[in-house]
DNA sequence: GGTGAGGCGGACAACGTTGTCACCCGGGAT
DNA sequence: ATCCCGGGTGACAACGTTGTCCGCCTCACC
């Protein structure tokens, strides 16, 4: 900018304020720095303006993990809003590592972002509090904080839809119904827990359900040891989109009714076609943005939880007969 | 930093030599500082230590759409190696837009990003000259620079694998093979299509090849054309995943060889099990970043050409016969 | 006890931008 | 003629950090 001021023989400020559009500059200077600017190419340099004014215009994302497309469909529904607002969007995979989560915010806020949005790992986030209090607002997405923190969530009706499934299965006919979930840790997986739960009522087997970090193996494992009890399960709800995917695989084409939890590409094109409870990544990561972004221009209301709606998807799988 | 200095009692100087490791400093004094520091809640200010030091340590990548399985496990890589090299990431997309690409480099530049990975659209890259002669490196992936423009690029061996899946079909004994492509505008399907050419040799006809955008309506249309033939095709090569999907859509079980470039997600588990040509776009994006980081590194070499190598992955159903 | 070295701490400038305020100058009102 | 006004312009400080350089203090050694 120096320089620009020198070739065109105007002050600093002037440059400054040509880039700026501040009026009170004469149409004829602001064309002769207009020229020097386009001749040495230059372009301002925003890590100084950012120092001066305080806001760096950045948003930081932090998800789980950004090839999952669950994650990304959110991510990408982020970014739009985020590039509407004239903001730019870091974006970061805690691969479900409390940990580097922490140190992803911590980074993130070094760097002074605006705000963050969340797809939290772990179940403490005072280490957020700070923060909160420093200014920078945060937003959580699928999943709320730890206890002792309320902030904007935006969450989808987890226990909702596993009802929805279930009674979906039970409807057909089934009654021994099987649940595989993720680790019950995760506050999805427990809350569809709970759903799967309170719609199977007194048929409720605790045999029938496995819970935990889900590999090939492990799904592979519980199945068979399901299916090898007195009265297996004619029936399968799997707690989340991966969990339906590896359980289609361990199933090898034995023949199974199946709700899954999540929508996922293909779903419709396999045989039979996989029903499914259906959540809207992008619904919730364009509403976790809106949110953010009514803090930032000042919003000062209570935490605000948006519970979004599931929706049943049949599509074959969750139609059999047991 | 200077509130940290008077509560320890200290010069400004000394808490930086604190925050920064530097020698030089008596324990004790250290130990008061970081008292001080955590008692305050001090975080360092990145926005003006990168004033400072000129460097950001921030990566900008933009991609057609972060919401694509391809291209989000693409990020993902990149993502892995920028934060192992202590920076972060910033994502953008640029919807195939060249418009909004430029938009969102010229953005990324004036926030002076250390260096570019880019999925380019469009085909005039020129405008990114002054930033490359301004020391901002940048790396193309999945696609190379338009003409007059030559940087570090990694891409597929496009034609290769189109020969490849071209041959496959052939050797099952098909003689009408059908290719769909995306918009020959684009650096990738034109690739593909001079390796189907190429192999189909003076089987060729034009009458088997539609290439555009592809939409449901569009493919859809195509294949209805191509179907009601005198001698219609009796296998199908997709030039990308996308379209394989749609492919297999429009078919509506109808039984016809097929082969796909690009692998995805539950490509197993159809019936039959789809043939495809898989890249690797993990690797891609790893390798694109590591590119970076050499040149971030003071590399000086001439631009590196990168191709990876494809693998035809045969699963049913490019080995049905005609 | 004087002196030099080395360890430690501090003052100051600079990075590139913008907000504040003051200046200059011409023209119209008094 | 004097004053004032306001459009156009510029000088300067400040944002928070770090590199440079300087000075002080202590300790060991002569």
């Amino acid at each position: 900018m120096k320089d620009v001021a020198s070739a065109a023989g105007v002050a600093l400020k002037t440059v400054s304020r040509v880039v700026n559009g501040e009026p009170g500059v004469h149409p004829a200077t602001a064309e002769r720095v207009r020229e020097a600017i386009d001749r040495l190419g230059y372009s301002r340099n925003e890590s100084a303006r950012v120092l001066r004014a305080g806001r760096t215009s950045t948003v930081g994302l932090v998800i789980e993990d950004l090839a999952d497309p669950f994650y990304s469909v959110l991510g990408r529904a982020v970014e739009d809003v985020v590039i509407g607002e004239g903001c730019l969007l870091l974006s970061a995979s805690s691969s479900e590592d409390p940990a580097r989560e922490r140190e992803l915010v911590r980074t993130f806020c070094a760097r002074r972002v605006d705000g963050l949005i969340m797809v939290p790992a772990g179940h403490d986030h005072s280490y957020l509090r700070q923060e909160l209090e420093a200014g920078t607002p945060a937003v959580f997405a699928d999943r709320p904080p730890g206890p002792g923190l309320d902030v904007d969530t935006v969450l989808c009706d987890n226990a909702g839809g596993a009802v929805l499934a279930t009674r979906h299965l039970l409807a057909h006919g089934h009654r021994r119904i099987a649940f595989l979930g993720d680790d019950p840790s995760i506050f999805t997986a427990a809350r569809r827990l709970h759903g799967y739960r309170s719609a199977m009522g007194h048929l409720y087997d605790e045999r029938l359900v496995a819970m935990r970090t889900p590999t090939p193996g492990s799904v592979r494992a519980d199945l068979e040891r399901m299916l090898s009890l007195d009265r297996p399960p004619t029936a399968l709800f799997t707690g989340n989109g991966r969990l339906t995917v590896t359980a289609l695989r361990a199933l090898e084409g034995r023949p199974m009714a199946l709700t899954g939890f999540d929508d996922f590409e293909l779903a419709d094109l396999l045989t039979p076609g996989v029903t499914v409870v259906a959540q809207d990544p992008a619904g919730m990561g364009r509403i976790a943005a809106e949110l953010l972004f009514r803090r930032l221009s000042g919003e000062d209301a209570p935490p605000r939880h948006v519970t979004l709606p599931v929706r049943l998807v049949p599509r074959g799988s969750g139609e059999l007969p047991p």
